[in-house]
DNA sequence: TCTAATTTTCATATTTTATTGAAAATACAA
DNA sequence: TTGTATTTTCAATAAAATATGAAAATTAGA
């Protein structure tokens, strides 16, 4: 295979894997060309290597710039905006990890702590269903120290060394 | 809060959570509803109790049991066929994560390895992209490992134990 | 300040995904 | 078998998500 193509399947495939965990294919896309452009790229440079619209590029640059993906960098003496992807790969999953703790994993545990505020604990089938939603919070707490220790495990090398004994 | 109110919104929180990971909102809605279903229900009440069609049902119950999270169940004396799911939140996680692996890590890893299959490894470029595809395969061969990691902590007490100490 | 380049917004259009419902297939009891 | 209940399929349709593009807002140099 071609470099040139390889890296086109690159964008196109991680499009793809981005819509399969709910992501934007478009975000995933730009993310991709972002992490294998060996320079800093303009909004017109996505536009035309993706041959989408400028309203659609911007739109998404601002939300992976909100996911703490990407970044905008001055180029000497250009008046356009120019934008670089972290390229430390763990890094990115650390990140994208911490976001979606922030997002998800905290309504989350929000809205089951308003579950479990029934009126009335001892209504027929109220016992099973405090069962579920108590079950369900304590695999989310769970989840999400594991998360951190994963997130841990990358920032420091003994945990990830303990880690590795149980592969 | 009434129960019934709560069972509502749990059913559409869990619905809404869903369409967050690429899900589909029916069947998150579907699973949600036999989770905190006391007994085995028909196509006919899942119809009723999220007012959608007979197709809609059936199709996503489908997907459900191929993804090993409810069963179809005999009643004594009834034609009707019935369901359940698994009411242990553990074992619904790990299925989870046992299914995404093999229906997403495995393709992911695949295509890694064909884009690290190059013509010409020297051009000009080659070693940048070469270093991204490679380290995305480390890094999906590291989520793989934490991932039965934590299956086998939900199967083995030691692992569980060992995990806390980081907690 | 003024002007032109650049970015941002958002109503509308398009595409994608999900849903319906009726027909076909299947299962089962008599 | 035959008739009926039940499940499954899938083309048509609806709903939701995404993308467009032109106008408005912003920015920065002269």
């Amino acid at each position: 295979m071609k470099l040139d193509e390889a890296k086109q399947q690159f964008v196109n495939s991680w499009g793809a894997f981005g819509t399969q965990w709910g992501i934007n294919r478009t975000m995933a896309q730009i993310h991709a060309l972002l992490l294998i452009s060996t320079s800093p790229i303009t909004q017109d440079d996505i536009m035309e290597q993706l041959t989408i619209s400028r309203g659609n590029v911007n739109m998404n640059i601002r939300d992976l710039i909100g996911w703490g993906l990407i970044d905008r960098v001055v180029v000497q003496g250009e008046r356009k905006e120019y934008f670089i992807a972290d390229k430390d790969i763990w890094k990115v999953a650390t990140q994208i990890i911490k976001e979606r703790k922030k997002r998800e994993l905290d309504p989350m545990l929000k809205l089951l702590a308003t579950l479990e505020n029934l009126d009335d604990k001892k209504e027929k089938g109220s016992k099973e269903f405090l069962q579920v939603v108590g079950d369900i919070k304590k695999l989310s707490k769970h989840a999400d120290s594991l998360l951190d220790i994963m997130i841990k495990a990358e920032e420091n090398k003994f945990i990830g060394a303990i880690l590795k004994i149980f592969k």
